[in-house]
Formats: C-alpha cells, structure tokens, sequence
DNA sequence: TATTTATTTTAGGTTTGCCTAAATTTATTT
DNA sequence: AAATAAATTTAGGCAAACCTAAAATAAATA
C-alpha cells in the first residue's frame, strides 16, 4: 500500500511512543511528537484505522497492527540508511543529519534501499548506534544501558544517545565523547550523581552531570 | 523561497518547454508535460506570477523570471547529481534511474547538494550526457547534434540522448551504444535515411533506423 | 470578414491535512 | 458520589492542488 508522507510519520511517531513506555499511546502524545492539534491526530488515526495500519477504539488509544508495524520500521530503516550515508560518505557531522534523513525516509523504491544498504555495507547501526533494521525489519539487539546506571571501574565503550538534539550531540563532540569510545568510570559523586570518567588514550578524567550520563548509552567492554 | 514539490515541477517543466522550442509556452504544452488538466495549470500560474517567478498574461502564455529560471536550474541539477548517484554509486542502470530521481530533487538542504557534488567529483554530465550546472547554475556547454545530422565516414562519439525513456535506453543497451562510445559512420540509405555505423573495438556494422538517429547525440571525435 | 474551431480561463466542487471552538467522555479531586 | 479538570472527539472551516463544465478569448478557415 502506497502511504502519503504524513501516513508514515505518524506512523513513525507511533512506533517511536511504544518503544518508548509501553502504556496505552494517547492522542495527545502523538500530537505533540507529529507537532499537530489534537483534533488533526484524531482525524489521522481514524484514516489510518480504516486503512488497516492500526487499532483505534473512541477515546482508548491506539495500536499499530502488524501492517502498520511493518511500515513504521521500513520508514525507520531508511532514515537510518540515509543518516549513515549522510555521515559515512558524504562527511556529515552526526548531529547535522537528522533534518535531511528526515525529508529522504520518504523516498519510495524498493531498490533504492537494497542498493544503498549494500553500497554501506549491511551496516547494523546509524551514526547514533541506533539499529538499523535488516531487509526483514529484524533489529540487531544490544544490550546498551544508560551509563547513569553504571558503577565505578566499569569499563565501557559508548554505543549510543537518549537524546538526539543537536546541542547534546555537539556537546558530545566537544567533550571528545563519540560512538565507539572505550571509557572507564573513575569516581560517582553521591551527592549530585554526576560521574568522573576516563576516556581510553587521554590523560585527563572528565566531568559529567547526572543528566548528561542518562543520555548517554554504554555497553560493557570486555 | 521555500517552493513545494509541484511549485518545483512546474518550474522544471516551463523550463524544459523553453529550452526545446523558443516559441510561445502554451497552458496546454505545460499541462501535457505535467499530466494535469489545463484548467489546474492557469490555476499554478498565477501562483507562481504572484510569487514572482515567472510572467503571465492571461491567454497569452508564460515566461520564467530570473529567479524563476535560478530555482528550475537548481531542480535540475538536484535531479542530474542524484541520477549520476545512483548509477555511478548504487549500481543503477541508466535506464533505471529517473523516477527515483524524479522525488531525490526535491530534497531541500543546500549542503547535500554542496556535499553530493563534491562526492562525485565535480561532475559535468549525468548519465544521459545531460550537462550538470555548476553551483552558480552555468552548464558546461558541447556541442553535441543529433546523430541523423551526420554524414558518411564521419568519426563520432555518443554523449547523449534526446529521448530518455526506458525503452530506448534499453534498446541502446542492447545494441552496445552506451554514452562515450566511438562510431563511424559507414553508410546513409537514401530512402529511409536509416544508418550503417560501426562501434570502435568492433567488427560488426550495425544498421539503424532514422527515427533511432535522432535520438542519439553526438559530438565529433577528434 | 464571419464563422467555426481550438485554446485558455473562470466557476464551482473534491480531497488531504490542517486549524479552532464546542461538545463529549474519561480521570481526578473533593 | 458529585464536581472539576483533563483528554479526546465532533463540527465547521481553510488552503493547496486537483477536477469537470461552461464561458471567454484567440486562431484558423470558409
């Protein structure tokens, strides 16, 4: 079925809230992250139900079936693609190529991804080690956890963000913080929960808040 | 100015009118080339003589202004880079790429197209041998003529196509006269005015029909 | 030149995706 | 449980881009 570029960002957002808690997924959350009227997303969700692509009931919320599912991961597969591309071969920044991706999710040809997924090398993760979905919309699972939760000594490498707003992503950069590096938490302070940590190759231990730890993903290094 | 997707197309499409006839540019030329119904296209063209990109005077027919010309050019070359994109990097085949090229143009950010240029080295051509306009939209000009316009004993070399549909493109294909090949011309029948040529680095004399002339253009082999 | 034909425009209407305001339903307090 | 508050939906409208049918203008032909 041939979706409009709205259809699939609602489509998106939906699958996004229910990844994200998985409490019943109101109107009101989606019309916050599509930026609509409530009224509008009302509108929406009644033209998606009769499409099939979800589940709606009159003041219960809402679920994607399994068509709306299949569609909403074929749109996040190809904003992943188009931002590894955008990094990987065209020399983005990681926190410039959100906006672009978003307009080229939209693209619509079935060969278009093979061949760009192939020429990238059947990558598992985008730039902000977010999975990228293979050709069967299976996820590559990792088991990533909020360095917030870490312990002193824990050695990690850093695979991932909460946040994908540009500043925290420039901020990242400027602290010499991106996707890959191996650290180790030297010291939590019990006070504010902020962290003194290690970068693997540098001298210097480096200071970051308790909110900066949330927002940043880590797998165990081993 | 922020134009939308149609806005772009019907820029594209009065350009490409102006650029194969210097005649007059009729509601109805536009219409058939954007497959709407004429009505529609009087409806856009005020539209767009309202936003100043272009003159219209009702019944007599429209021309582009300068900015009007600046933002099709800049279609234009969207859509050659993405074609040459897709060939050169994903593998595409010539015949294969206009569509997907068709909803690439319309992707608006400024620095993708600055970092795609620069990707595929400062191309001049597309695949088609169309030229490419460099950033301040000035074509590299050749003086390419159709190849029916030659004469017997003439040494030539394919750098482009007037027809760019699928199945001439695959006929070429066929009879190995890809763009940049070498061919000599051996012989003209009279009558038909159809063409005996031989492809450099082959032996064989391939005959084609007057109509297929035309439709390849040519450059002289020096 | 008058008439016929072709082109173009106007008028009025549709669909998509949005809006605000008002009504309805559900959730939370008192 | 009743009252208030919050969430959601319905109603009525708007702009973009399209449509068909009818009217107006220009071009072609008798």
């Amino acid at each position: 079925m041939r979706l409009t570029f709205t259809e699939e960002n609602y489509l998106k957002a939906i699958y996004k809230l229910r990844e994200q808690s998985d409490t019943r997924i109101s109107t009101n959350s989606i019309a916050s992250l599509v930026a609509t009227a409530p009224a509008s997303v009302t509108d929406m969700l009644q033209k998606l139900a009769e499409k099939k692509l979800l589940n709606y009931e009159r003041y219960q919320g809402v679920s994607l079936t399994p068509q709306g599912i299949k569609s909403a991961v074929s749109v996040i597969r190809k904003h992943r693609l188009w931002e590894l591309f955008l990094v990987e071969k065209l020399g983005f920044n990681w926190d410039e190529v959100h906006d672009i991706a978003e307009e080229l999710e939209h693209i619509q040809s079935e060969s278009l991804v093979k061949k760009l997924y192939a020429f990238l090398g059947k990558p598992k993760w985008d730039p902000h080690g977010d999975p990228i979905p293979d050709e069967h919309g299976n996820f590559h699972l990792q088991k990533t956890f909020p360095l917030a939760t870490a312990l002193v000594k824990d050695k990690l490498v850093i695979s991932g963000v909460v946040d994908h707003r540009t500043d925290f992503l420039q901020y990242l950069d400027k602290a010499g913080l991106s996707l890959g590096k191996k650290i180790t938490v030297k010291e939590i302070t019990a006070y504010d929960s902020s962290m003194a940590i290690n970068v693997l190759g540098t001298k210097s231990v480096k200071h970051i808040s308790a909110e900066v730890a949330k927002n940043i993903l880590v797998t165990i290094f081993k």
